[in-house]
DNA sequence: ACCGGTACGTTGACGCTGTCAACCTCAGGT
DNA sequence: ACCTGAGGTTGACAGCGTCAACGTACCGGT
């Protein structure tokens, strides 16, 4: 049963990722945590960026068959999607470098993980029209509210990485909280 | 009229930085672009991080001072506060380096820059407490309605700046035109 | 049975980077 | 007159991404 190494070298990678500490993640450090050479990577990707690619077409993967369980529940389909979106900040928190690995920029779009995402927005967006349709969301082109969704989603946990939400006690804004804070505004205006 | 090196090499990290090119922003360029030596930043910043910190104060100082003058306009303050979002996210679109180093992550904290934030945020709370006031947007901890307003404004750019925004045609969702909407949905749900 | 190529791995080198150490210089207070 | 410290210089260092050359096993065609 040969796992190849180029999966060896992703999973060290993830794992450097979040290791949190001063470690660096560097090519030599994932060969070595591979168990190959510092050149070794080479052989499966043309560059550091395309295998940091790699990592994150495999984070988004995972997310998004994750959540595709949540889909199967009968909840509330706004509720469902408060849940995801919650889930998103949650993740993202816990797992800073994977977060901003995963949504930061895409210069090697590496068209699998162009089809990733594309399958994973299709599903949020299927789910927007559901709780539109429900009425429990104001009626719109539902991927322009599920952009919308998206966008407090990632603020928010972005914002909370960098240390920009004030840490006052009267005004704490907990970045999962705005993402509650947006629901509500959200059915109150979907009411006729 | 000897102004000191130390704002020739901010001056200079700056303009590097939205270069655009390949061009990447190192202290030995820095340094050269200030018609000084690869090592004269240390004798102002003792890393390169904390350089970039000073950049990052400057950046947000002259976005704060020029949003304080839009604060005296007579116009409704809901349309203040969306043209000064709409504003943040024209600027990160056009200068996404510099978006990224004055809201990223910020592990140097260099007293002054936080002091810089704190103003910059307080001038929001302040215009946000008073479009509540006049009806314009739902009641509520001002702080936190502030904060859900930074954060789709952030989360919009960053994701557009990722290249996560669906370009397709029908659902396209502009990072400007998603501060719309959440303004209009806000605006509704003010309404008793 | 041989041969050639291809996939995968190695070692060694290159230039560039951030950073440290040592040295130079020159204005100002004592 | 001297010291001192701020600000500038050169030179070195290790670590990084990357390239080039080399090695080795496997595999299909002859």
């Amino acid at each position: 049963m040969e796992t190849h190494t180029r999966d060896a070298l992703v999973s060290a990678a993830a794992k450097l990722l979040d290791g949190g500490g001063p470690a660096a993640v560097t090519l030599r450090a994932v060969g070595a945590a591979a168990g190959v050479s510092h050149n070794a990577p080479y052989k499966h990707f043309s560059n550091k960026e395309e295998m940091l690619a790699a990592v994150a077409t495999r984070e988004l993967y995972r997310q998004t068959t994750s959540l595709a369980e949540l889909g199967q529940s009968r909840a509330k389909p706004s509720e469902l999607l408060r849940k995801k979106m919650r889930g998103y900040v949650r993740w993202a928190i816990a797992h800073p470098e994977r977060f901003r690995l995963t949504f930061g920029r895409w210069d090697q779009g590496t068209d699998e993980l162009a089809a990733t995402a594309a399958t994973a927005n299709a599903n949020l967006v299927a789910l927007v029209a559901k709780a539109q349709g429900a009425g429990e969301l104001p009626s719109g082109e539902p991927e322009r509210m599920a952009a919308l969704l998206l966008s407090v989603a990632h603020g928010a946990a972005d914002r909370a990485l960098g240390g920009h939400l004030s840490a006052k006690g009267k005004g704490r804004a907990d970045p999962e909280d705005l993402v509650d804070d947006l629901f509500r505004y959200l059915r109150r205006a979907a009411k006729p």
